[in-house]
Formats: C-alpha cells, sequence, structure tokens
DNA sequence: GAATTTCTGTGACTTTTTCACCAAGGGTAA
DNA sequence: TTACCCTTGGTGAAAAAGTCACAGAAATTC
C-alpha cells in the first residue's frame, strides 16, 4: 500500500502537487521510544502513520508528562509541524510507542501547499480541530472524573488498542499518560485488584473485570 | 468604525464575498449575562466583539465551569461556528460577561466562504489554533500550577483587562473562572489577605500588593 | 552470583476538594 | 420599621489526590 492511498485529500490535488508530495516526503522506519519531536522551534513537519503507534504529550519542567494524543495506522499528525504555525505556542512532544513507519512531509512543503491548496488548508483545517476536539475531552476527565474512573477508562481503552486483556505496562508508563505520580497508579491499581478487578504482576496488568472496570468509570 | 475595519482578511475577499457578508451579517448588541452559545448543534457561526467581553467556558453535569477562552474588542470566537466543523464534539458555552455589541457571521455563510475562499480557510485555521493554542496554557496551568499561584495569576489578569485593582467579582465568579470550589478560592483569599496581598469586602478583591502576588505566580 | 537498575509498595504529610451548614449584608415588601 | 429572602462569604470535618522519602523485590548486566 502507497503513500497516496493513505493520504485522504490526494485526489484533490493537482498531478504538479502530488508529485511534489512524491520526491519530497521521507519515508521512516523508527524504533519504539524515539522522540521524533521535541517542542524545539524548527520542525519535521507532517507526519502521516503507516504502522506502529505514536503519542503527542506534554512536558512540565519538573518532567511530569501528560499524554494528548495517540497516533496509529492511518492517522496523521499536525502536532509535528507546529513551526509552520504561528499561533501555536506551546511544546509539545512526540515519541513513538511502538516500532513504527511513517512518511513526513516537510514542514516546509506543507507550508507551500498550505498557501495554494483550497484542499488542503481545508484538510489541514479538520485535522486541527480534530487535535483539538480530542484535547477538550481530555481537558474534560481531567478536571471532572475522579481518578479511580479515568484510570479504568485508561486501562480499558489501552485494552481495546492492543486487542488483549493483559496489558504490558508499568505503573510508571501509565502515570505519564494520565499526568499523575507514580505512586497514585500504584495505590489505585492496588485498590483494583483488591476489588477483584485486575491482577497485577511485574511489569503487566491483566484485567479480569471488564465489566466491572466499565461499570466503575460509567 | 465599520465591519470591514474589524475584520483582517476583507482585502482579500472578492468584492461578491464582501457583498455576501454585508448583506448576511447581524449586528447585534447584547447584555451581559446573555448566553450566545450553549452548545447544542444549531449554532449562531463567527461572533466578531465590537465591544465588550464574552467568554467561552466548559461545563460539566454538575453545573461546574471552567472558562476556557474570553474575548475582547476585535476578538473573533469561533466555538459559537462549531456546527460547521463536524470535528469538534465537545459543548462549549458562550456568555456575555459585559453589555457587548457584535457582529455574528451566520454559520452557513462562514461554511460558504470556507469552501470557496482559500484566504478565509487559513484565517479560520489561524483562528482555530489560537483558540487551540490557549486552551493548552491553560491545560498545562490546571495541571501543573498549585492552586494559589493560579489565583494570583488569574487576579493579576483581571487587573489587567479591567484596567484597575479593585476588581468588583465574587467568589463564586472567580470559582466558576477557573473550574473549582467557591470555597477554594474563599480560603485562599482569605490566606492572600492575611499575607496582605488583598482586601477583601462583599463582591470586591482589592490588590494591595501586586508586586507579591506576581512573585508568587512566578 | 554480585552488583546494578527497574519496578513496585507504603507510611506520613500536604494540598485540594467535598459536604454540610451557618452567618452576615443588602434589598424588598408588608 | 421590621420581617423576610436571596446573595455572598466563612468554616469545620472528612475524603480524595498528590508529595516525599524510603524500602524491598524482580530483572538485568557484568
Amino acid at each position: 500500500m502507497s503513500f497516496s492511498e493513505y493520504f485522504p485529500v490526494w485526489n484533490k490535488l493537482t498531478e504538479d502537487q502530488q508529485q511534489r508530495i512524491q520526491a519530497v516526503s521521507d519515508f521512516q522506519k523508527v524504533k519504539s521510544g524515539t522522540l521524533l519531536h521535541d517542542g524545539s522551534p524548527d520542525c519535521l513537519g507532517m507526519l502521516l502513520v503507516r504502522s506502529g503507534q505514536l503519542r503527542a504529550y506534554i512536558l512540565s519542567e519538573e518532567g511530569r508528562e501528560v499524554t494528548i494524543s495517540r497516533f496509529f495506522e492511518m492517522d496523521i499528525c499536525l502536532f509535528s509541524a507546529s513551526c509552520v504555525m504561528p499561533n501555536m505556542q506551546f511544546d509539545v512532544f512526540i515519541e513513538a510507542e511502538k516500532d513504527s513507519e511513517l512518511w513526513v512531509i516537510p514542514a516546509c512543503l506543507y507550508q507551500n501547499l498550505m498557501d495554494e491548496s483550497l484542499a488542503i488548508a481545508k484538510y489541514s483545517h479538520d485535522l486541527i480541530t480534530n487535535h483539538f476536539s480530542e484535547v477538550m475531552w481530555l481537558m474534560e476527565q481531567i478536571m471532572w472524573k475522579s481518578f479511580d474512573k479515568r484510570l479504568a477508562g485508561f486501562l480499558l481503552e489501552e485494552s481495546r488498542v492492543e486487542d488483549s486483556t493483559s496489558l504490558k505496562i508499568t505503573h510508571e508508563k501509565i502515570a505519564n499518560h494520565m499526568g499523575t505520580a507514580r505512586e497514585v497508579v500504584t495505590r489505585m491499581l492496588r485498590y483494583f485488584q483488591s476489588e477483584g478487578m485486575v491482577r497485577l504482576t511485574r511489569g503487566t496488568v491483566d484485567l479480569i473485570n471488564e465489566k466491572k472496570l466499565r461499570a466503575l468509570c460509567d
């Protein structure tokens, strides 16, 4: 499967535009853990995920993290194109959560396309709106849901994307996704275990009562 | 001062487009407290503030609020055009914080302009990115700053926009801006008073040591 | 198999939120 | 003027969440 089949507005571009994209876009394979974007003023551009998994997160001065968005096959990430959006004045970090393959559409080309193609501008608008919408959802979760519900929700979501009830994840990683401290996660997981919802072993969380978890997070 | 002088990309529109905007846009005067948008699927469209002050906020099921953005003279609000952005799946409320005058560019016209004008599409993109950026700033505040610092910051900001150190605002309103409970605000303000930073009377907060407040919030 | 690193567990304490209720200020109406 | 009501502010007690400090167990490395 090639680039053009992954890129939604491909058919609305001129042949010239298509060729420029083909010519300049870079296909990359990255290892899990690779930092693709570190919030600095220079940036990669648009990322189109062919396989694997990315996450975008913000980072506090003290080193605490919160995942604001995750990208799977066929998803497009614009956070890494922040350098061409002067109004986007916040630092996002993007890392590969798994070994991934992706196309990088360089920021300057993306910028040029935005300037000449209404289809691209509108599509980019939609993508940004989508990123925005996800962040608003997260904000509502953080503001208004108690931690037990949020954690239950995270475990279920993780189980869904991994397609498994046996999650290979450390408490620390969960804490980094959720923007809290590791001890807080440990304690809540322990409580979940005491309630028969999960089974804990080093490095894994097994969901043994999904129904109860689902009931918890409404 | 007329509409066209308030609207940034006016000169990049065709005469036809300018006329359609002039013909359909609605100049409104609204009283302080008016709810302009309640998150329902139908919506007004783009709001251009001529005078006064609006705020956009989200609302929890329990009725708690958080202000996510505020709009002053010459600002443009797109939250009220969410109905033409299918990717924007969150409910925002918009109310006038003061008696205000504004132009409403109806959602359907805004939609049409987006479909035909690259300038409008790009400008809208910039606005959304700007709204997004503000929310990210807020998110970082909420996640990583302690409440005393946030409250000090809010008071200073409020003092700046009101151009006065004597703020006519209740603890309840402050709590609604900040997404917390009224008691929490009361207690912190009392502490600020005990530290000589503010003076409290019914319905007003006087800032009497801005330097100390500024030092508190870094 | 000893040393080191990673991961988890926990007590004690602080901060923030929640709950429940009360009191004071200010307007209004009999 | 007094009685009443509504808005605003105050507070104790308890729960929830986050912080700090440290300890111990499991894996990995050398």
